[in-house]
RNA sequence: GCCGAUGUAGCUCAAUGGAAUCAGAGCGGUCGUUUUCUAAACGACAGGUUCCGGGUUCGAGUCCCGGCACCGGCACCA
């Protein structure tokens, strides 16, 4: 038995003797891990809500203490039960048989349900997350929203759930139109020209998303001054929309261009995705008129003859965040018959769902260096030879987007959840995170002057307009300098393809690790000192705990002695039992059950949709190894039972390690 | 104005209503630790009126009410 299935069997007790002795039925049984070792490795504070609840039903006053007490006769005769205290004002400490825990656990799986999210009867979801605007590179702010949901697609796979990736292209949004609008009337190029420069770039070591960085930002600020040019806009637009003309054309290989290269910045990182839908065939395909005859049909809307809002359909909406007119109505089609953006999203988020009635066609996109295949979305049919996979059709939808657009994201919510009511609002979940703002020190760093009120605010938010931002790929290689330079002063010996990867594990560790370690409705003020740091609780930190645990079993390999062999020896239960000592704060045995939590951090995370979970954790389980390597020496002890047990030891600290280490999307270097 | 989030150590952040003497980390500060599975590390010390005022509870950083401060969102834009 693990320790998740220890606890279910506990639950279940406590519910039971609470029926039968007090005759009080408990539907939730809150188990807690106490704040230290020495307090047991589970405890109940049910008696206070037995207390609770049999006052409340014969009005008789019961003493915690009393309750819990005559609980604990019925927990400490479950098998790998040690023993039971009552501590505190009443709780119920449950101290598990160290013994006998270590010998069932010790070559446990960590993910035991991970392989569940291959099997077909895995419930699938889909994670949209990215969705960077394709007319310019990503930057930091972006990089957030990919680790936060490619973490949490790691996660939701490791507690078994079948999981698509989705990364949302708006290749036809007025974004990609500011930079089209540059590159025809600001650069006069047409699609050739753009062509060549693309190779030019190329062939400096430049990169495309780079240049219509810049462009963008030439673009923006161009329109200050430039009514002409700002009026333009529209005019591209509305080519791009239509689809079929040589704007459009453009405006494809400009976007299509910009996606490859933030694919390539995201794969960098260990990001990759299975779809990309493209917005050009929600509006090519017809997306909105499907949802929108549902729409009238199920009356989600209706037409506004007269108001405000005359001659528009609209969606009710109750929770009025804001206008201080008294319309609280959304409008999903215009008075002159356009659908709005968000009309759109519910149509799209109604595909996800696999209720829209319609689909998208698809290409094969690309092939990443893994295997893994990414497909995008065509409107025609293609002659696709590969088997086409089927995506969409989630059971549940995450949609990482910034908490900015928390008030759109519930009304697409509630219009699917309006259209289909069986599915209901619990099928759509915006996965929302703060941004990541600049420190007015930081924003002048990249060279940007500020202004005497910007200086004083708190922080400064980014912007791709002003082309103000820490761009992805340049953090990303300085991070990849400074630690070359680190495994350089350490190991000179090896070759450079080596020492170049570690420094590429780490600064992934590191930009991955910074970025999970916060909760998500945390605003990241980024810091360059900190983000650029290898050291105290970082990811570094947690990769270096596992590549010192892997140096001990690399020098056990050596002299042949093997894991297996030293898990045979822990029938010796008595001597395990000296060993691991009865000390409640034993290291050795603290060290065993944080290694056994993971599966339990996992659940918390995804239930609570927060990878911060398991970062924490992570870094928790790394810092419990680095005390538990600096107190004892595998290699040197003598006595041959307390060898086995360290080596076991270390041995579910290192897996539990790796385990965790790999859901938050990092990997652990051969060397430090 | 309305809706939402946040306020915790010098700084940056954690803390499913729970712990008897201790509200935890990391950074920064001070002092220590290495005859190598061990310094990208480990230990110790210093540092707190959890924004303020009420309330509920056996128990409140956490829940409720009232303030204050700060941030974000409030188009027939996309």
């Amino acid at each position: 038995m693990n320790l998740i299935e220890i606890q279910e069997v506990l639950r279940k007790t406590v519910r039971s003797a609470a029926k039968s002795r007090f005759g009080v039925e408990i539907e939730n049984i809150a188990a807690e891990t106490p704040p230290r070792t020495e307090l047991g490795d589970i405890a109940f504070p049910v008696a206070f809500e037995l207390a609770k609840q049999i006052k409340q039903t014969t009005g008789e006053k019961k003493n915690p203490r009393e309750l819990a007490e005559a609980l604990k006769d019925d927990l400490e005769s479950i098998n790998f039960i040690g023993k039971v205290e009552v501590a505190g004002a009443g709780y119920l400490n449950v101290f598990f048989d160290r013994a006998k825990f270590l010998a069932a656990n010790a070559d446990a799986d960590p993910t035991p349900n991970a392989n569940n999210a291959g099997l077909p009867d895995a419930i699938k979801v889909c994670v949209e997350h990215t969705s960077v605007n394709p007319n310019k590179a990503a930057h930091i702010g972006h990089v957030r929203n990919s680790v936060l949901g490619d973490s949490f697609q790691r996660i939701l796979r490791s507690t078994g759930k079948s999981v698509e990736i989705q990364n949302y292209i708006d290749n036809t949004g007025v974004q990609v139109a500011d930079v089209v609008v540059g590159f025809m009337y600001l650069e006069q190029k047409d699609l050739g020209a753009i062509k060549a420069l693309d190779s030019e770039l190329l062939a400096a070591g430049k990169s495309f998303d780079f240049y219509c960085w810049d462009l963008y930002a030439r673009v923006g600020l161009e329109y200050q001054s430039n009514a002409a040019l700002k009026e333009k806009r529209a005019e591209v637009l509305h080519l791009i929309e239509e689809g079929g003309n040589s704007t459009a054309e453009l405006a494809d290989f400009v976007a299509t261009r910009n996606v490859q290269c933030i694919l390539d910045t995201m794969e960098r990182l260990s990001i990759r995705y299975d779809l990309l839908p493209r917005e050009s065939e929600i509006l090519h395909l017809h997306f909105w008129d499907r949802a929108f005859e549902q729409m009238k049909q199920l009356g989600v809307i209706h037409y506004e003859s007269e108001g405000h809002h005359a001659g528009c359909w609209v969606m009710p909406f109750e929770e009025h965040a804001g206008t201080d007119d008294h319309e609280s109505d959304k409008i999903l089609v215009r008075s002159n018959g356009t659908v709005t953006y968000t009309g759109k999203d519910i149509a799209y988020q109604m595909w996800k769902l696999g209720i829209l009635g319609l689909d998208f066609n698809y290409r094969y996109f690309h092939k990443y260096q893994n295997g893994k295949e990414v497909w995008i979305t065509t409107a025609e049919k293609t002659s696709e030879t590969r088997a086409v996979p089927e995506f969409g059709r989630g059971e549940t939808v995450y949609n990482v987007i910034d908490s900015r657009q928390a008030y759109p994201q519930d009304i697409v919510r509630k219009g699917v959840a309006a259209i289909s009511p069986e599915r209901g609002e619990k099928a759509s979940i915006h996965l929302a995170y703060e941004m990541v703002a600049l420190s007015p020190a930081a924003a002048e760093e990249l060279g940007f002057a500020l202004l005497d009120d910007d200086r004083k605010r708190p922080f400064i938010e980014m912007s791709g307009r002003k082309g103000l931002g820490v761009k992805a790929d340049d953090l990303i290689d300085r991070l990849e300098a400074n630690a070359l330079a680190e495994v350089e002063s350490r190991h000179a010996g090896l070759i450079e393809a080596d020492k170049m990867l570690i420094a590429h594990q780490l600064a992934v560790g590191a930009l991955r690790y910074f970025l999970l370690k916060f909760t998500r409705n945390t605003v990241i003020i980024f810091d360059f000192k900190e983000a650029l740091s290898f050291e105290g609780e970082t990811g570094c930190f947690c990769q270096y705990s596992a590549v010192r645990a892997n140096s001990i079993f690399r020098k056990l390999a050596e002299t042949g002695e093997s894991v297996d062999a030293c898990r045979s020896r822990l029938n010796d239960q008595g001597g395990v039992e000296a060993i691991i000592g009865t000390d409640p704060a034993s290291d050795l045995w603290s060290m065993v059950v944080t290694a056994s939590r993971l599966e339990e951090s996992m659940e918390q995370a995804a239930t609570a949709n927060e990878p911060a979970i398991l970062a924490k954790y992570t870094f928790n389980l790394a810092k419990t190894f680095n005390l538990f390597y600096h107190n004892h020496k595998i290699l040197s002890e003598t006595d041959d039972l307390k060898r086995a047990v360290l080596v076991v030891i270390a041995d579910m600290a290192r897996r539990a390690l790796t385990a965790a280490l790999d859901t938050l999307g990092i990997e652990v270097p051969e060397k430090m």
